[in-house]
DNA sequence: TTTT
DNA sequence: TTTT
C-alpha cells in the first residue's frame, strides 16, 4: 500500500549455532532462533515468574548473513531489526501451516553484536584493536551501510558507503569492519 | 532472559472492523487486522509488484482497546507499537498451529491513528464531541502516559499523567482526550 | 564503539517546505523541520495542554533526499528513520553552539510519506504520470532497497533492488516507484 | 497535533557513572551521558575510522530512574528508549543555547541493562539466580510494565502490571525484579 | 514553522 | 481483508 512501516526490533540471544544454507550463487542466508525474555512477580502468589519468546530470522542480506555465519553462535547476544513476513507451507501430512518470521532482505535490516568478543564460545572476531575504555561490555555494529552523513560536508567524517561504484550498502561496511 | 527487548512497529490499514470481545470483567480486548505493503518494479519483467504482509495486532491494553473500539474501522491507518508473541491452538481436527501477533499488553505498546477524522470510510469515527476537536485533520496519538517529562521541573510543561495517585499510564492520556 | 544502535523515529507534520541544497556533484541534501506534539488535559487546571517538539532533519542519503525534494512540503505527513547527530558550530559572534540533528546518511535511513496526495496544500505532488499511481491515497514508501528478502528462494515475491549490478538500496527503490 | 511519533532508541555505553538529582518529592532524576559509535574503513586512504557520538539522556520515569541509579555506572551497556526534547537555556554570560536530550518521561521510556552482571564494575546488581544458559552476556530488562498481554485470557502467564489498585507500570516491574 |  |  506504500505508506507503511513494517519493522521489528529484537535484543535477545540465540537459542542455538546459526544455521546456514547457501543459494544457487553461493551466498549465505541464514536462519536463527532468538530468545526473547520477560520477568515479572506474579501478585497473587508471589511468584517469580518468566515468559520467554522464540523468534525465527531468516537473514538474505548478504552481509549481514556473513556476519552470522561467521561471528554468532549459541548464546550470542544481538540487536536485530527486520520485518515481519508470514508464509504458508504444508508439512508433511498436507496440513496447511503457517510461519512467522523476521526478515532481513538483501541490503535491508541490521544487526548488531552485543556481546563481548569470544563472548558466546571459544574463538575471538575482532584482531584486537581494545579502542574505547568503555567499551567494557563490546560487541560489533554491522549496519548495511557506511556511517557517512553526506558528502562533501565536513560534518560527517569522510565519504564512505559507495564510494567507486557499487556502493551495496551493507557490504560496505562489512568490508571495512570485518578481517575476511 | 532480561536484558531483552521484543518491539514491532507497524504503519498500515485495517483490512476490516475492530473485532471487540469483552473479558469477564467488561473490559475490551480488540483484534486488528492490519496490512503493510511494498511496491517495486520487477528488473527482469520490468513489472510492477507489490507485496501485502497482513498482521495480527490483539490489544489487551484497556484504554488502548478502547480508543481502537471507538475510533478504528476498515481502512483506518495507524502507527501501533507492540510485542511479538507466538501461541499454539489446535484447530477443529487437533492439529497443532502456531499464530504469531503483534500484542500490547496491559499498560503497554502505542497506538497512533494517522488519518483524519473519517477518512477511511463513510461514517465519522467521533462523535462531535468538542474533546475530540484536536484530532480532526492529523490523527490522534494514545499513549500510555501523559507527556510529561518530569516532576517538578519547569522544562516539561506541567504535571500529569499520575497525578493523584493512580496512574496508569495510558489511561490517563486517554481519559483526557476522549470524551466517554 | 561498535555494538551500539542510534536511531530515531518520528512522525510529524513539516512546518515549511524542504530546503533543498546541492553538493558539488549535483546532489541534493534536504533540510526538513518537523513537528510531533502531544496533548494532555492538565490534572490541577482541567486545561488542556499542547507541547510542540520541533525536529531538524537532514537528508544525505540521495535518493531520500530526491523524494523529499519533489513530494513534501509544508504540511506533509512523514514517517522518518534516521540517526542523531551533534554538531558544533560557531555564531557570528564567535560563540560556540551545538546543534542535534536527525540525519539520513547515504544509503541509509527511510521515509514514508503518510498523507494523502497534495493532502498538506494546493498543489499535488506527483506530476500525473502513471509511476505514481499507486501512491496517491496513501502515502509512499521510500526504503534503501527492494523488498525482497532473499535471492532465489520463492519465498520472496522476486528478485530486485540490486539487480544487475550497482544495487544501491534505496536508489533502486526509487527508480522503479518514481518517475525522474 | 496528536497523529505523531517521537522516539529515540539508543545501543549505548555509559560515559560515566549516572548523575542523580533528586526532586522536592525524593524521586531521582538521573541524567546519562551515552556514547555511540560507528566504525568504517576510508575508502581513499584506507584508513580506519571511527565516529563517535554523546547523547545526554535523563530519567525522569522514576522506576528506571531507580534502576539507573542503582545498577548503572561507567561503561555499563545498556538499551535505552525515550523521546527527543530540545530545551533552551542561558549560559552564565547570558548567551542562549539549546541543548537537545533523550528524555524518559514519567511513566514512559524503556532502559534494559545488556552487559553481564557487575560487568561494568565490581559490585553486583543481581541476587545470583544464574536462571537461563543462553545469557552468558546477561542483562536485566526494565520496562514500564509488567509482560502481561491480557487478563483473564490464559495465553498470557499471569496478570501483573496494575495488580490491586496502583498500577504505575513501571514500578510493578521494577519491584519484582529488583531487590530494594 | 506543522498538525489537531 | 487494507491501501496505492
Amino acid at each position: 500500500m506504500a505508506g507503511s512501516v513494517n519493522k521489528v526490533i529484537l535484543v535477545g540471544n540465540l537459542g542455538r549455532d546459526p544455521e546456514v544454507r547457501r543459494l544457487g550463487s553461493g551466498e549465505p542466508v541464514v536462519n536463527l532462533r532468538i530468545a526473547t525474555s520477560e520477568t515479572w512477580r506474579d501478585k497473587q502468589s508471589g511468584e517469580k515468574k518468566e515468559r520467554t519468546e522464540w523468534h525465527s530470522v531468516v537473514i538474505f542480506n548478504e552481509n549481514l548473513a556473513k556476519v552470522a555465519e561467521q561471528y554468532l553462535k549459541k548464546g550470542s547476544k544481538i540487536y536485530i531489526e527486520g520485518q515481519l513476513q508470514t508464509r504458508k507451507w504444508q508439512d508433511q501430512s498436507g496440513v496447511e501451516k503457517y510461519t512467522t518470521e523476521i526478515v532481513l532482505q538483501r541490503f535491508r535490516g541490521e544487526l548488531t553484536i552485543l556481546d563481548s568478543r569470544g563472548q558466546g564460545g571459544s574463538d575471538e572476531y575482532g584482531e584486537g584493536s581494545g579502542a574505547m575504555e568503555d567499551r567494557s561490555g563490546g560487541g560489533s555494529s554491522f549496519g548495511r551501510s557506511s556511517p557517512m552523513g553526506g558528502g562533501a560536508a565536513p560534518r560527517q567524517p569522510a565519504m564512505a558507503g559507495g564510494g567507486g561504484g557499487g556502493g551495496r550498502s551493507s557490504s560496505t561496511h562489512l568490508d571495512d569492519d570485518i578481517p575476511f
